[in-house]
DNA sequence: CACAGACCGTGACGTCGCGTCAGGGTCAAG
DNA sequence: CTTGACCCTGACGCGACGTCACGGTCTGTG
């Protein structure tokens, strides 16, 4: 048999076959006149216990020792058994969250338990895009600073006072339109809006296991999403929360 | 931040974030008069949103286009599910193979069904080790020019001819001592059992769709692994079985 | 008997998501 | 000033092949 005949009688490439004869898989048969290879049934054997064992999920690597040793091919069954089994966990969980993530479309990075909260993004996203990507930046966060679990704690309790929320959406959108003609009256009201708003959500940070100190990667991250006049309601914001109002002087202000 | 210090943030190691620098998904921050490089909080935002990305599945190359398009968001998701749910399929049937294999332990290169038929070759391979791994090998190449679906339905009609049925493991332990001092009446003899006890194989394979010529194949092996007087033991078999005796010319006789 | 087209050969680089040196510079503490 | 912990770049490694690139061989037809 030529190298694509006995390719094709076993169900593979040409390219396999020159790949198992370059790590030793396969025995390299006879050569014609011209060089070319002619191989034997010998050959198509071997070929179909090397594919039925990869089929199972067998490394080449590992093919030579089972292929002649009952003993090793127990305990590899074990193994290859094991590995499948926790693939098709991992698996099962992604399909999960994946079904999660299709309730608030369009944003696959949020952590999935928003889905089930109701809380939806887009609603805000079209009012203030900018300041939702910064919300939704500011949920990712929150969500690995505190884990799933904690997090989906936080978020059962405070829905209500994240974006999807009509009055947490108005006060964003007061924010959005601060800037340098900005009264210093109306920085203050809604700096103290803000704060009354957000008070019960940081209050409860506070309670959880603080893991790198939250407070300050959150303060740290919405400094930098504001312009000038914006950063200063949010400092009066975090002062009248009393949170930490300087973070680590590695993170920069820009 | 340094690089470690956010690599240990953001859970994943510092030649991640260098290589998510490499292929352009995280921009590089400003540096340090000795050149390190000093995250923000932005940074970390970045890895967590690729990473919850990657979790589902992403691949790394279509990030750039997900991150920022919800409409190619939602297509992912759809297509992510499906190679997940087709990804847990296979290995749910590559779990079942190898719970049948676990049956006649030690030779996961046999076709599962096997196991199903009570069929053990170990009782022959420890009476006949040469032979057994002849027709060992004669099982996968049969299973191969069938397929699964039809060799299951071939071997359960068959199983008693094959070989941990004690009346073949006799045939075959008589054709293993063939050697240059076994008489012509012996030859004949054996020739003539093994006909008998094999016919109703070979007759049931003519029944099935040829896939490559099978039988051609299966000769041929049979011819290569015997020594010249089990040669003629299986030429007289063949003859009584009016099977093609010669095969593809390019099937060394060796 | 020449020629086209199909097939064969041997390198060698690409894939994907990083791990892991190798060889050198930087930084903070003692 | 040294030590040790950290940082930098560059480059190869992995696993199982896919995919050129370039050249020789075989086979059928004119």
């Amino acid at each position: 048999m030529r190298s694509s005949e006995l390719a094709a009688l076993a169900g593979v490439t040409v390219r396999t076959l020159r790949h198992y004869h370059q790590i030793g898989l396969l025995e390299e048969p006879r050569r014609t006149a011209g060089g070319y290879r002619s191989y034997d049934v010998g050959h198509l054997v071997r070929i179909l216990r090397i594919t039925r064992l990869t089929a199972l999920g067998v490394p080449l690597a590992v093919l030579p020792e089972v292929l002649d040793d009952p003993e090793a091919a127990e305990s590899l069954l074990d193994e290859l058994d094991q590995q499948a089994a926790a693939e098709i966990e991992r698996l099962t969980t992604r399909r999960a969250v994946i079904a999660a993530l299709r309730h608030h479309r369009g944003m696959p990075d949020l952590p999935p338990v928003l889905a089930e909260l109701g809380v939806d993004l887009r609603a805000s996203a079209e009012a203030v895009p900018e300041l939702a990507r910064y919300e939704r930046e500011q949920l990712v966060l929150l969500a690995h600073v505190l884990g799933e679990t904690d997090f989906a704690t936080v978020a059962r309790s405070l829905a209500p006072l994240m974006v999807g929320d009509p009055a947490a959406t108005e006060l964003v959108r007061r924010l959005s339109r601060v800037d340098q003609d900005t009264s210093e009256a109306e920085v203050e009201r809604l700096a103290g809006d803000l704060a009354d708003h957000y008070r019960p959500l940081l209050a409860r940070l506070g309670d959880l296991p603080a893991v790198t100190d939250p407070a300050q990667l959150l303060t740290a991250h919405l400094q930098q999403s504001y312009n000038e006049r914006q950063q200063q309601v949010n400092e009066r914001f975090v002062e009248l929360l009393h949170l930490p109002d300087a973070v680590d002087e590695d993170l920069p202000t820009d």
